[in-house]
DNA sequence: TTCATTTGTTAGATTTGTCTAACAGAAATA
DNA sequence: TATTTCTGTTAGACAAATCTAACAAATGAA
């Protein structure tokens, strides 16, 4: 139930980086100005500054100001800065709007560890430093991807029944992409064709140790690498 | 407290997705199994698996097997799959140790939106489809970044007083990296110099509101990108 | 068939985090 | 000064998730 490396949980991280916010723009913080923030009541943030202070992250006592102490600082901080780079990462890199991006950061920030966190820091400065990459991440990645090797893709329709083969990409609309995703359809996983289809006949492909049956016309759209000698390697599951 | 889409707690997607991949491999799913996967008390199990059938997403009678529904099947595999673009992510990409990803994985799987899920699988797609962007990535991303455009960067002990820049890298051994990275200081972020410092003077500098103290060899360490005329946005805090 | 072992359930406790409603203290106003 | 309004706290309820300990049912062995 604690989180990454603070040892406390997602919600004290949140009351913790709230106070920060607060903080670095208004001078004192307030009981309503954390409710109003975190749109909780006040009644939910008075027992939490209690665990706060019980754990020396804020100074704290009845009816006063609330201030962070160091180790609270450094906590908050550090949250914030998880937060910025996931909510980054998924706009700048993935593209997600910036609401979403800001929804999904605010869940996740309280799990990513301190290695992660440091090799993200990472990845946005090795773009930094390559200004071609960053262009190629910019135009966006799904327009150009499959002009480049798409004629080199095998589809999984092709497959022979009992074969292999490694997801290359999905070649297909938002709707039926996402269903394929969902179903666990991502790039470099395996997939093996149990039965081939036909018209009005399901194929029947195994993933994960599950079959799973695909129309015709939503096979057509799993494209696969072209086939490789077995490298001992399955893909990362296992 | 309900996650990403399925509308059901990250616990409850957990027990869903044990029983996926028990039902994987062992035909039959028992509470036995699922309490020793999850390492947690077959009393735990029961009520979870309560709770589960009343969303209807088992099927599930008092000392019966248990069987995923079509829904809880769905919700099953799209919380595997988002696991698998987490770790894959942070294994492939960031160079993360497989164990901590795995860790890391688990506890943000169930905050991926559909969105984000769906970008993430297209920007594997996008990597698979650039081997030559792959290799770049396979070869890490920390030895070579600071040599190409390193001579360029400005240092933030010359910045002007009053005067603001860019954070372009950290150029420091592990342990001052992860410092300034917790305080905030990643690829991106705006610093601006309060007070220049020197010998035993530390740097003041301001981030995010917050003003913070450096001292000179930390200071040193921190890299701008080469001042730009005002772009009018700001970096994507506010 | 009877007894022991394995497996699953229930009861009851605990922690965290939230809420509403009622109350108390402080500040502002008349 | 007295009263009203704003702010913060307490009390009490609830839900989710976990645990241990005790019990019940099913299975297997003698």
């Amino acid at each position: 139930m604690t989180n990454a490396d603070s040892g406390i949980t997602g919600s004290l991280e949140d009351y913790l980086e709230t106070i920060y916010r607060i903080l670095a723009r208004n001078s004192v913080a307030r009981v309503k100005d954390i409710a109003e923030n975190m749109e909780v009541s006040p009644a939910s943030v008075t027992p939490a500054m209690k665990r706060l202070a019980d754990k020396q992250l804020i100074r704290y006592s009845k009816r006063s100001y609330i201030d962070l102490t160091e180790k609270g600082l450094f906590i908050a901080r550090r949250t914030m800065t998880r937060h910025k780079l996931l909510s980054r990462f998924l706009t700048e890199i993935l593209g997600i709007s910036r609401k979403q991006a800001e929804s999904d950061a605010c869940a996740m920030e309280h799990f990513l560890s301190e290695s992660s966190m440091e090799r993200l820091a990472a990845f946005f400065e090795f773009l930094a430093a390559r200004p071609e990459l960053q262009a190629l991440i910019d135009t966006g990645f799904d327009e150009s991807a499959p002009l480049k090797i798409g004629p080199e893709l095998l589809c999984l329709t092709d497959l022979e029944p009992g074969s292999s083969g490694r997801i290359a990409m999905i070649n297909a609309g938002q709707q039926v992409r996402r269903e394929l995703i969902d179903s666990g359809f991502i790039q470099g996983t395996t997939v093996t064709l149990i039965r081939p289809g036909g018209t009005d006949l399901p194929f029947i492909v195994n993933l994960d140790g599950y079959d799973q049956h695909l129309s015709p016309e939503i096979a057509e759209s799993v494209l696969l690498h072209p086939h490789r000698e077995q490298t001992g390697e399955d893909d990362n599951e296992k």
